[in-house]
RNA sequence: GGCGCGUUGGUCAAGUGGUUAAGACUCCGCCCUUUCACGGCGGCAUCAUGGGUUCAAAUCCCGUACGCGUCACCA
């Protein structure tokens, strides 16, 4: 009989969802999901001084939206309630004190000072094991005297300890390399070091999957496992994600890159299932060539074999291009949702925003863009003469000119403002006039957009302006021109 | 600094001893075309480095360099 999969996402409440965390949480769920496993969602909220008030509520709605569902965790609860550690802390205390009796910790009375001293005595986060052999009677009268103390574990002298992670392989360290963690803080909440190994047994977890930061010191919780005599999980271990800055260097992703949040993406005009899409790319690879998966798919797909071990770095562009993918696909009604209400606040009232939409919609790449794309229609904006000129086309200021003249009146007396009859009439006026139609669709489109590069083209965008802007624009052109 | 992990084009990557070293983004060119975009076609560009092992190495071994991570009463 093959174990089920079990699998956890521990976030601390900080406040926001970092995208290297949601892609933890996301190949978490999928390597669960995969296999017909369970996934659990833990808050890790022990620590007390950088407690954020209604930071859970962003995990939670981040997931919810990206649509990786817990089984078990806050909300939905669960046969291991409850879920969020601050209520766990009895728990805690209990395991951590079966360790002191089992000799594998034991109480510490160090003051700060002393440690902070020892930092310059024997380096960083030395620790010389000054409390390590106290005996019982010294325990007892210390906790009499009430003197604050913490629980530390206590590491082996000598030899190796190692585990063979999943994507790693094996991985060796020696045990002088490790130090007496606290396991339980003065304020008697414990660390992270600790309680994620307990919570992780007690909840049945069987797969840690989480970020290669913790590589080097899954070892100590290996040992943890061993002196509770526990059976150890497997462990799953990330490839971190990176950043490029502006010279070129690279380091963990973090704010100076760039929007780094899964809710400044989403501000930002990206799609959820795009952001998902991009991040499963990001450090997994199937065998095919598939680019586009839908989460359905994404649980069908993903194994830890596709996982890579280095590091990869977060590409704007790539996820840019993504998302105006999914842009793209997206059902006229959904697209309309999202780029009206944005249109119909910076537009004036004569444009025909859902005429503007259509264009818009193979031309953004985020819904943040559509403001600089719509630009010109917002304002007039300042131009010179010498858009105009255009060589293919072979178009000049005064042949433009020119024709803008014997377009302006077959325009006033048009009856029917679509871009079918406008098209029509401007093609007729080229046939008539003997003039190349690019030529005449040019100077048009020049004159009542005034920008060079504009989504749609000359009968498009009149369409868009309607026939009174569209001819007063024109009108402002000629007298221009003229002048 | 000690320890650990990593290294295929600018970026994401496939590849598990014999391949013309896939594919995608970016960039460039062409086609389509009322500009731009979309779409279609094509192109530039990669195995960090030095030694081995082997008939044969991007693939296996060792060294070097570089990068990253970690050494908290943070997670």
């Amino acid at each position: 009989m093959s174990e089920t999969i079990v699998t956890r996402f521990a976030p601390s409440p900080t406040g926001f969802m970092h995208i290297g965390n949601l892609r933890t949480a996301l190949y978490s769920y999928l390597l669960a999901k995969s296999q017909g496993g369970k996934f659990i969602l833990r808050i890790e909220d022990t620590d007390q001084v950088r407690h954020v008030e209604g930071a859970e509520d962003v995990i939670l709605q981040t997931l919810k939206t990206t649509g990786i569902e817990w089984d078990e965790g806050p909300v939905v609860g669960g046969e291991h309630a409850p879920y969020v550690q601050s209520e766990r802390l009895p728990i805690y205390k209990e395991y951590a004190e079966k360790l002191v009796k089992s000799g594998h910790a034991y109480y510490c009375f160090c003051t700060a000072e002393r440690l902070e001293s020892l930092k310059n005595d024997i380096g960083i986060g030395g620790y010389d094991g000054h409390c390590r052999n106290l005996t019982a009677e010294e325990v007892a009268q210390n906790l009499t005297d009430g003197k604050p103390y913490v629980i530390r574990q206590r590491m082996p002298d000598e030899g190796t300890t190692s585990y063979v992670d999943e994507v790693y392989g094996e991985v060796s360290i020696e045990n002088s390399e490790l130090r007496d963690q606290i396991m339980i803080k003065a304020d008697g909440y414990p660390t992270y070091n600790f309680c994620h190994v307990v919570d992780d047994y007690l909840m049945g977890v069987t797969h840690v999957v989480r970020g290669n930061e913790y590589l080097t010191s899954t070892p100590k919780y290996c040992l943890l496992y061993d002196a509770f005599g526990w059976e150890r999980p497997h462990y799953v271990h990330l490839p971190l994600l990176m950043g490029k800055d502006a010279d070129g260097n690279v380091s963990k992703l973090s704010k100076r890159h760039g929007a780094v949040s899964f809710q400044d993406l989403v501000n930002d005009g990206y799609l959820p299932e795009a952001i998902v899409n991009y991040i499963a790319l990001l450090g997994w690879a199937s065998k095919d060539t598939q680019e586009f998966y839908t989460m359905d798919e994404l649980k069908q797909s993903f194994s830890i074999e596709g996982l890579s071990k280095s590091p990869a770095v977060f590409d704007y562009e790539k996820l840019k291009w993504f998302n105006s993918e999914y842009i793209k696909k997206l059902p006229d009604d959904q697209y309309n949702e999202k780029a009206l209400p944005i249109l119909k606040e910076i537009c004036p009232d004569y444009v025909n925003i859902e005429k503007l939409a259509v264009l818009l919609h193979t031309r953004i790449d985020t819904f943040g863009e559509i403001a600089e794309k719509a630009d010109f229609v917002i304002n007039r904006l300042d131009m010179t003469s010498d858009l105009y000129t255009n060589k293919k086309n072979k178009t000049t200021p005064e042949n433009c000119l020119e024709t803008l003249k014997e377009v302006l009146p077959l325009l006033e007396s048009a009856e029917n403002w679509d871009n079918d009859s406008l098209f029509a009439l401007l093609k007729q006026y080229s046939a008539d006039s003997g003039k190349k139609a690019g030529a005449v669709m040019w100077a048009v489109r020049i004159a009542i957009a005034r920008k060079g590069i504009t989504p749609g083209g000359a009968t498009e965008l009149m369409e868009v302006f309607g026939k009174e802007e569209s001819i007063s624009r024109m009108k402002l052109a000629i007298d221009e021109l003229t002048a």
